[in-house]
DNA sequence: ATTATCTATAGATCTATAGATAATGC
DNA sequence: ATTATCTATAGATCTATAGATAATGC
């Protein structure tokens, strides 16, 4: 009956969606989101998984492999996002093209059935294991940043870029508080105010939005 | 030489600024905020204390209820402000008072040594153990909601009051990657950008702000 | 006598590794 | 033979408690 090599689990359960390695990444994930990192263990990662905790070795070097493969999951849409509005449509007015980026990664944050922006603000994530992320954050943010200038051209839009993904990663903490956030409504709320934020007026964030849905 | 009852310290060390109790809060404050609270032990703490683990216990009942009196101290300023700024002074105009709201609560999240604002994010905090927290944070939500809905009264700013809070708290994340923030710099441009996010005009900002210097 | 510390430790973890086992593949 | 799991466990924690000790207070 299995259909591949190896001891089959001792749970009796067949292999999930993908493979062993994807059943670990999606319990860890779920785990890591809402206990946080230390205070999961591999063990209870594992039972989740429906395999032994042990097992969990044969696929990751360790908890801290776990997390960075999570981690650098959940960054590199919004990165691979933020290069493509920053360089391919630079002709686009850039009101657009923040307005896009923010939507985007709000709806990001907000969809999906795990809150996989709270891996973000874990204080483990601070350490040096995960230099690779940071190099991926700091990248995303370096974006965020042109764009704000690029929107308020006059000098305060740099001052204001760290308000900006501010605003947008607000949302992480939002939806760790109340989980029926409605990510269509947040997302062109949030959009919206990223503009206002810069000292756009009514009319020209919502020709931003217009403009904005013809990049994506 | 001791000035008062009990085995002095092994380490030698005199008492604190003020007495082991404070000393230990002082000491769990700084490995919480950056370590975390469950990646901290209590015997670091205790070391941090100057003190040996097992002495944390006859001043505390457990590891949260160190985290929980630290919540509670750090909230309250904040939640102070918020009532006395809702009821007291409520025939001053609504944009004065969440200017003078937002920037009081930025300069508290973004001074001191220490970013005791990371211990609302820790992941932990979540449990009923800190229930009495949540009621406190849950007030102060609903001072920000209610504020920022008089701002904007056209039933919008409802809508925008999760987003004012988030643009506050969001100094929190900004302090844990950049440590040198110009605490003052950011408190006016965060409070000037809750009330542009609410739509208001650079006059109208302005006029706030010189109001909301007379509030406090 | 009271207080605040200490030393020592029980009991419960937790991560990672060693080596056995049960499948498929050749 | 290779693969992926399993069982079992070493070694290192970690929290909290028990009970001894060294001060002051009366």
């Amino acid at each position: 009956m299995a259909s591949r090599p190896g001891r089959p689990r001792a749970s009796g359960d067949p292999y999930g969606e993908r493979d062993t390695r994807q059943d670990v990444l999606d319990a860890a994930a779920a785990l890591f989101c809402t206990v946080g990192f230390t205070s999961t263990s591999t063990r209870s990662v594992a039972e989740r998984a429906g395999v032994r905790q042990a097992t969990i070795y044969h696929h990751f070097a360790g908890k801290d492999a776990i997390l960075l493969e999570l981690l650098l999951g959940t960054v590199r849409p919004s990165v691979e996002l933020a290069d493509a509005l920053a360089t391919a449509t630079a002709t686009d007015p850039a009101d657009a093209r923040l307005w896009a980026l923010a939507h985007a990664d709000v709806r990001l944050l907000t969809s999906g059935p795990l809150n996989l922006g709270a891996l973000y603000v874990l204080p483990e994530v601070a350490g040096e294991q995960f230099a690779e992320f940071h190099a991926q954050r700091d990248r995303l943010r370096a974006r965020y940043d042109e764009l704000a200038a690029a929107v308020v051209p006059d000098g305060s839009g740099a001052e204001q870029g760290p308000l900006v993904l501010g605003l947008v990663e607000s949302v992480i903490l939002r939806r760790r508080d109340s989980d029926d956030l409605d990510a269509g409504a947040v997302a062109d709320a949030v959009a919206d105010g990223v503009l206002r934020l810069l000292g756009c007026d009514e009319q020209r964030i919502a020709a931003a939005r217009t403009a904005a849905a013809a990049l994506v």
